[in-house]
DNA sequence: GAGCACTGC
């Protein structure tokens, strides 16, 4: 095989992406590695593992109604299977709909498809992204994100322009790939001439086929069927620690040291579990190298919140003998693929958020991975050549592991799900048949709160207008509600830049060194203000805006250049709809803050905290105590007597994210129902 | 003076 060097797409793909994401930036996760790129299509195609199988794939397609195709990364099935079927003909039932967890992907995916084909993507082969669309009257295969299917969904609830619908990457198990799944198996009883492939890792595949069967489907003919398909990976040697270890980051540095000096040259890939396990790492890693004076090792971090050109170094082939070693958050697990990999160090552990519905919060906790984590993390290390994987921990406590994370529904808060739910008809959300059901507590939360922000009746029926509104628009049911209000009280451009601005990731870059990041600090001190977190965040954007959307204006404040662009994208697309579809007045506030918070308490009213006298803040609802997050604006500022906030996150202690500074007299004022409610249970 | 993994309409 030939020498690996990263590659960037072709041209338009690189259009596409920057369009979708980062403006000119090439955003880190659109680099592919084609081991094939010298072959030409035709042929490479025809090497592909999947190949083989077409055959069988199109015959048992005939013949059941849900196909489960059980495939390792490599074996091409994303891009093969579409069109297979097209060139089969099954286009002529309907289209070919493809969806994918992630909008890079999608862009990717069909931009391959279309290359393959010959044609411009577009024509037969499209894909539909928020913000973006390539499809045209000719299209027949179609690519989308999950998202986007649900949404078509509310339009058209029997999916009547398609005749399959591929939901790739199923093993996910994201929020919206259960929402799917759950909506297609009510769609697939109602249309027996729709076909549904799903592809899966192997650990799912039977928990999938049990889901598409139900009773009185006849035996001889189940309705779903099994394919296992060979991807083309190397094979990985797997080593785990004869003893547990106490320390996780000790342990890799020295794994990362200890390699370095007896194996062969290839890139180590190193998985931790936060930004500052990954930090903390590479000091000592750091200090390793420069008291060796060793030369040939460099040392990279990799985590969400970095600048996307600090993320590109990963990217980069290292000089002729020099070992890379990234040390890497969970987003080299799935969202990045790093070029070159042939070691990987596993910590075994994994941070995950889980929703808390006796508090409405969420809680942040670092937990063992599960198999299915620790297959998919060696598995990095099987790309180029065979590989190694060392696992910080013994082959008991693997073998011990729980075989797959529980999937994001069973963990997470549930309104705007629900809301989804029930704009598409279903009327008792606790019948609904979900691959793995919320809990119910989770569930009856989220109707309490859509109860509180009249969003249903007592019936727990969908109210007009505000109910169908919060449905329609995409994001949770309190920025919804904070959107409708700021309509009637005049301030919504102001509050749709904040709705934006609280959609995307952190816009506050967090750089590795120390120094930096201090004046990181300093330089966001700038645009901070007694009212709270969701006015600066309104100051951020104006500033953005006014100095021009430059890079420059990034780095200089230390702002996150992608993700305020995305802001951006986010709120031309709301001005659009709010004023369009929802007919929604866009009205400037023109400076008056005070109507901004009070709109904000509109939306957050059940999420009050104020100050008790011993000096520390209580839940206003259940006396739970809560602190303000260190991130927060407030943080340093006196302590205001009544404050509301957007989220509540679980560490060491319940901390609120996102405060506003509000009065107390503004609730009886905005939400007379729910507070006359609260005082008497008081 | 504590600390946010990741994705999506």
């Amino acid at each position: 095989m030939a020498t690996f060097k990263p590659k960037f797409l072709k041209p338009e793909t690189d259009d596409a992406i920057a369009d979708a994401g980062g403006g000119q930036e090439p955003q880190s996760s659109a680099f592919v590695f084609n081991a094939n790129h010298n072959l030409g299509l035709v042929e490479q195609r025809e090497r592909l593992p999947i190949r083989k199988y077409r055959d069988q794939i199109l015959y048992c397609l005939e013949h059941h109604q849900v196909v489960i195709l059980v495939g390792e990364t490599g074996s091409g099935k994303s891009t093969q299977v579409p069109q297979y079927l097209y060139e089969w003909g099954w286009h002529s039932k309907g289209m070919i709909g493809i969806t994918e967890p992630r909008r890079v992907s999608t862009v990717t995916l069909a931009n391959r498809v279309a290359q393959e084909r010959g044609e411009l993507v577009g024509d037969t082969v499209g894909y539909v992204v928020r913000f973006l669309e390539r499809i045209s009257s000719e299209t027949q295969i179609k690519f989308m994100t999950e998202g986007i299917l649900l949404r078509e969904l509310l339009a058209d609830p029997l999916l009547t322009q398609y005749g399959v619908i591929i939901v790739d990457e199923a093993h996910e198990r994201n929020m919206l790939t259960d929402m799917v799944l759950g909506l297609l198996k009510k769609i697939l009883r109602k249309r027996s001439n729709l076909k549904l492939i799903i592809s899966s890792a192997t650990i799912d595949a039977s928990f999938f086929s049990e889901f598409f069967s139900w009773p009185g489907a006849d035996s001889d003919h189940p309705l779903s069927v099994k394919l296992s398909i060979e991807g083309r990976m190397h094979a990985v040697s797997h080593f785990y620690l004869n003893e547990p270890c106490a320390d996780y980051v000790r342990e890799t540095v020295e794994t990362v040291w200890k390699l370095h000096q007896k194996e062969s040259l290839g890139d180590i890939l190193a998985f931790l579990t936060g930004q500052e396990e990954v930090l903390e790492a590479l000091d000592l890693l750091r200090e390793y190298i420069a008291g060796a004076e060793m030369t040939n090792l460099k040392v990279l971090p990799m985590y969400g919140s970095m600048t996307s050109s600090d993320q590109l170094a990963v990217f980069f082939t290292p000089p002729k003998g020099v070992r890379k070693v990234v040390l890497a958050t969970n987003i080299a697990e799935t969202s990045i693929t790093i070029p070159g990999i042939v070691y990987v160090i596993d910590c075994g552990y994994v941070k995950v958020k889980w929703y808390n519905p006796a508090t409405c919060s969420d809680s942040l906790v670092v937990v063992p991975v599960s198999k299915a984590s620790a297959v998919q993390r060696a598995g990095r290390a099987g790309r180029v050549r065979p590989g190694k994987v060392y696992r910080l921990y013994t082959k008991q406590d693997y073998d011990a592991l729980a075989p797959r994370q529980p999937p994001e529904m069973r963990r997470s808060e549930m309104s705007g799900a629900v809301l989804q739910l029930k704009a598409l008809g279903i009327g008792n959300i606790l019948r609904f048949d979900f691959p793995s059901p919320p809990p119910a507590k989770n569930l009856l939360s989220a109707l309490e709160t859509l109860y509180a922000l009249d969003a249903i009746d007592e019936q727990g029926q969908l109210t007009r207008p505000v109910g169908f509104l919060l449905a329609e628009l995409p994001f949770s049911a309190m920025l919804s509600k904070m959107l409708y209000v700021s309509g009637q009280m005049g301030c919504a451009e102001e509050i749709i830049t904040i709705i934006a601005m609280l959609q995307v990731q952190s816009v506050f870059s967090r750089p590795a060194s120390a120094a930096a990041q201090q004046s990181g600090r300093i330089a966001h001190r700038h645009f901070e203000v007694a009212e709270g977190d969701l006015i600066t965040l309104l100051n951020i954007y104006s500033a953005f805006v006014e100095e021009g959307m430059t890079k420059e204006f990034c780095g200089q404040y230390y702002l996150i250049y992608r993700n305020l662009k995305r802001a951006c994208e986010l709120r031309e697309q709301l001005l659009t709809l709010a004023r369009k579809k929802y007919g929604i007045a866009i009205f400037s506030c023109k400076g008056d803050v005070e109507m901004l918070c009070k709109c904000i308490t509109a939306g957050f009213f059940t999420q009050v905290a104020y100050l008790h006298h011993s000096g520390v803040y209580r839940q206003i609802s259940s006396g739970t105590e809560l602190a303000i997050h260190p991130n927060s604006t407030l943080y340093t500022l006196p302590q205001a007597q009544y404050v509301v906030y957007s989220e509540l996150l679980q560490t060491t202690k319940l901390f609120m994210n996102h405060v506003t500074v509000i009065k107390k007299e503004w609730l009886t004022e905005l939400a007379p129902h729910y507070y006359q409610q609260t005082t008497v249970r008081d």
